[in-house]
DNA sequence: TGGTTAACGTGAAAATATTCACAAAACCAT
DNA sequence: ATGGTTTTGTGAATATTTTCACGTTAACCA
């Protein structure tokens, strides 16, 4: 029964585990400039939410400190770890080498991570680079690449028109899930994962919530 | 009173207006090849989300198309780029011209939509660009340049640990808004709109989420 | 060593977001 | 005109997420 809890609860808790992730990134940080313990405050605080929230998070997922000691970090880690996967290392390739495909491709971060960013794919044969590392490949053989190395996870940074036929390759090489960058919402089994990322929209609303914000001052003002 | 409360949807209802801006995009394209109507069931095809959802997003901000005969796509986009604010142009700054600040600099969308890259700054003389369209320029120069200028809209694409200082500069300066890249939760006043965008985050939850999807089915296939 | 208390852990309540269910309007066919 | 059908618009219901409120417990102190 309480399994079948958990279960659920990973499942559904989406913002959970987004958190659970920004949670260890800190503690790594913490932890390399010496830190052994902190309190559900302290996390709060520099991650910008909570310390009600980050231990309900902990709480659903069974991460548990000390009381009134509060967190041990490693102790912390060790159990994030375990439950976030950090210790299988994930292959990902990225279709569509232009602006995108290339930042991803340049970011060391992901390593560190466990993600392996082991090739780039293009339909444009000016960005072939077969010797570079990672190396850039023709689309055609995406499929066979996926195939051979047991992809499961992918990147699509290649332009709306083309997402979904990009997509359909990956699905029927047998990957399970993708960061999307195409403005354009992807037709997808239900046992696959798709996490779309949309930059034009993000700085849009920055956009509009600032203006927002602006009107709510002024009404403000001209208000009482 | 009703002013009231448009008002205060305006302000928490944040998933509603970013699918308003998807549905934006759907519009622009649908109209681009000729279509001159749809229902909120074509809409909601297309954007992958459910005929209620569409009207209900539409109903909160005031926003209606004809029974039986759906919405009018001129009309639509009309009210769509009154209410989102298409009208105004942005003028908007990056600063660091590293990987991520390139990719947006060389993204020609945003333009459309009002939304102008006016110029890019960072610490590294290295990357200096005065004379490129828009132009790399020095940290140095940001406040100035915000001020004289009076930009509103920022990006932060610096590594963490600068992001903050390069975020003081910008709010002394006058900057009311940020996309920001950088993984770390910032320290903004309460009338300033952080928009957080975590790629790493991202990348790593697709990973999470195909593994918790295979742990799902191996289950269901032990089960029965 | 036993009382104090700071911090955790978690049900319950509140706030948000989505989905349901159906009335009302518009069009069509007769 | 009239009845049937389609689609919108929106309160009410449901689902999800966040916050509150408080019992519990382990560390610290006198
Ligand atoms: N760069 C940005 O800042 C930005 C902002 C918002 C959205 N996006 C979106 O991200 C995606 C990528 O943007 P970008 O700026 O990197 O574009 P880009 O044009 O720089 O790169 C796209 C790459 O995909 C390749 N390509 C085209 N069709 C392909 C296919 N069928 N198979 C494989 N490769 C193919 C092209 O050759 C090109 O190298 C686009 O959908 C874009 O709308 C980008
Ligand atoms: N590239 C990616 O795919 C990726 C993925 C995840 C997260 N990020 C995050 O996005 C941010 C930018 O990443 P990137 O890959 O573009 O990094 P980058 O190293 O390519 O670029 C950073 C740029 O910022 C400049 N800079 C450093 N300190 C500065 C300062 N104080 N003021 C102005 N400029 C300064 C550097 O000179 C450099 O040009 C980082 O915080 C990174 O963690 C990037």
């Amino acid at each position: 029964m309480g399994i079948v809890k958990e279960r659920y609860k990973m499942k559904f808790a989406k913002l959970s585990v987004m958190r659970l992730f920004q949670y260890k990134d800190f503690l790594i940080r913490a932890k390399s400039i010496g830190i052994k313990n902190l309190f559900s405050d302290d996390l709060a605080e520099a991650m910008g939410t909570t310390s009600t929230q980050v231990r309900k998070d902990f709480s659903l997922f069974g991460l548990s400190g000390n009381k009134r000691a509060g967190y041990n970090i490693d102790d912390l880690l060790e159990q994030l770890n375990e439950l976030l996967g950090k210790n299988e290392k994930q292959r990902v390739v990225i279709v569509g080498a232009g602006n995108i495909g290339r930042a991803l491709m340049k970011y060391s971060g992901f390593y560190k991570e466990g993600l392996e960013i082991v090739a780039l794919f293009d339909s444009d044969i000016n960005n072939y680079n077969a010797s570079a590392n990672p190396p850039v490949l023709p689309l055609e053989s995406l499929y066979e690449f996926i195939c051979k190395y047991k992809i499961e996870i992918g990147v699509i940074a290649v332009p709306y028109h083309a997402a979904q036929q990009v997509l359909d390759i990956m699905i029927l090489a047998g990957i399970k899930g993708v960061m999307n960058f195409a403005p354009i919402a992807l037709k997808s089994p239900k046992d696959f994962y798709i996490n779309d990322v949309n930059l034009k929209l993000e700085l849009e609303s920055v956009a509009y919530f600032v203006k927002a914000l602006k009107m709510e001052q002024e009404e403000q003002t001209n208000d009482v």
